[in-house]
DNA sequence: CTGAAAGCGCTTACAG
DNA sequence: CTGAAAGCGCTTACAG
């Protein structure tokens, strides 16, 4: 059966089709009889509107597009759960677009923006060679966007953004290393050149100045957020003549890594090295020892990011172009904890487990 | 800067809209010399066509929607991965929609689906209520949709699906417990009534009487696929008076809360306990020990799902309505060993970790 | 309160 | 090869 059109409902309660519309949109300006005239006839056709010509009509879809790096990312999954359920409240639909190491379909989302298919964009930490021709096409079309959770690229740092304030975050968690008693804290940061791994790179070095550490050659490693990553550069810090009593990961993905490549070389987390997440993702809690992180509150950057948007789409810019920050907490479990006293190889390649 | 319309690239190369069109649509049909002006025209505004005109025009969106229970799963992360790029090679665009125990925007969805705005609807491991409603708009709107991941309601079995032999998979994993010795397998189970659950549950029973082995009062409970449920159900399980050697949870996340609540009691696995995952989600390779799991195939089962809605939206059901299979496999890692001897008190209370 | 008409921006037979 | 025209299915001033 064909999906009956406005013309058939009209024809079949002897109305116009302006008023069959009118039932749906303004309900009030139509006479109860004729109304209920109408009403009887949809339900007897089953007539839904054409979203498309409805949508074409009023110049909106009502459909967001989120670019994300990756998805199943668990951290992601509680950013898009908040940005779900804003959207939800607000009547909007939202596409995914993955960006995982891929320019190429750039084009796509261009496309897309610019063709109107979509309202507006979401950038969740975006990757960089986007940038430039993104932020063109935004003020050749006027496109909405808001970035969430950082953005990667320094010359998306223009655009409205919420998330949370890496620098003091990752400062935050060196000097809790540092407090308890950790002098040798080594860094596993994310990708070379993102700004938001520069950002907690930042906290890092700011951190161990304040506290008078020293960061030896080869402590501050890339591990690019991924599994492999980190257990390479944790090897290379289990390796490292001055062996650091702490590592710090710039996400939970890599630190749940770097306490299984610690446990497999035979040494105790955090008996012999204490470590630090990011993100305080679902399975930081089930670790073997849980995971001691920062939490970022993913489900409400999610939240704001999508009214922000809609504030954006709607054209009311209440809090201008600067960032929108939201607050991260430390989260202490069992990763961390004092370190063995310097020296003391009783502790080394003495595994208990 | 406003978007350049058709009517403007026409009238500044001097020629009809038809023409402009064709130059997009159907470029042979235009003679290069006109085809010349009218892209230095395209150019010079900077024309990008209307999507949701072409789209109305042409009766399709190059949407497809996929219903998934839980965003940032990392194993629907795999499925979703794989829909995404085989979306990418047919320029489908996707929107995702979670449905975690949600009834009420059922509404959304069936409305999305039967106002055009999207071309065919992917149900990923679909809760329940949502059933009938959806299969009575389908045979009432003629929607395409197909099933990834199996259905959990059994009024959707008959909807085109894809999906690995969870029966058969279900009880070789439960078999290759009872081969390593093992006599005394429980059962941490999805959700009552999901039908994905209910199947893995048969091959469950199948194996254990297959094996000749019990299934005791306790044995089989419901976990729920939480972390929560998943706790809750160890911890009755060691406290069983006939404490099983080994427990089958049916998602990794169970597995991985199981694990993480048997070491908290002071048992070891496998050396108390063995357990058995479902799924292979990343992070099972990280746990302590590393998971023995069943793989599903995950980007596989979302590239064919979207394929196979390809074909529902096109028309040309190449395979009929059937279930479509993709293999599972056994993933052996450590967290299943072999039972101590029955009756050996030695091991328990005893932990070495 | 209701209808005729314009128009959203395109595509595609149909003529020529 | 090109244009005039119909039409996709709606919504919304504008009259009445």
């Amino acid at each position: 059966m064909k999906n009956a059109s406005i013309k058939e409902v009209a024809k079949l309660a002897g109305v116009s089709i302006a008023t069959v519309s009118r039932c749906a949109n303004n309900p009030e300006r139509v006479s109860e009889e004729t109304r209920l005239r109408v009403q009887a006839a949809i339900a007897e056709t089953g007539y839904v509107p054409h979203g498309l010509a409805r949508n074409l009509r009023r110049g909106r879809t009502n459909i967001v597009m989120v670019v994300i790096p990756s998805i199943g990312v668990p951290f992601f999954g509680g950013v898009m759960q908040g940005i779900q359920s804003a959207a939800r409240a607000e009547g909007l639909s939202v596409i995914i677009e993955e960006t995982q190491f891929n320019t190429i379909h750039t084009d796509k989302i261009g496309a897309m923006l610019v063709s109107r298919q979509v309202d507006g964009l979401i950038l969740l930490a975006t990757v960089s060679p986007f940038g430039t021709e993104i932020l063109s096409n935004r003020s050749k079309h006027r496109i909405p966007i808001v970035v969430g959770c950082e953005t990667v690229s320094a010359d998306l740092a223009s655009l409205p953004s919420v998330h949370i304030d890496n620098i003091t975050a990752a400062k935050e968690a060196t000097l809790y290393l540092a407090s308890q008693g950790h002098r040798r804290i080594a860094l596993i940061s994310g990708e070379q050149g993102s700004l938001l791994t520069s950002d907690r790179e930042s906290g890092y070095r700011l951190a161990m100045r304040e506290a008078h550490l020293p960061i030896e050659d080869g402590w501050l490693l890339h591990g690019n957020l991924t599994f492999a990553g980190a257990m390479r550069a944790t090897r290379m810090l289990i390796e490292h003549p001055e062996r650091p009593t702490a590592i710090f990961c710039l996400n939970d993905d890599m630190a749940l890594a770097c306490v299984h490549e610690i446990k497999r070389s035979g040494l105790r987390v955090p008996g012999d090295i204490s470590v630090m997440g990011f993100d305080d993702n679902p399975y930081s809690e089930l670790a073997d020892p849980p995971l001691t992180t920062v939490r970022q509150p993913a489900a409400e950057i999610g939240e704001r990011t999508l009214y922000r948007l809609v504030r954006e789409i709607e054209g009311r810019k209440s809090h201008g172009d600067g960032p929108e920050y939201v607050p991260h907490t430390l989260v202490v479990r069992q990763s961390v904890g004092n370190p063995a006293s310097v020296g003391d190889p009783a502790s080394v390649g003495d595994p208990t487990e």
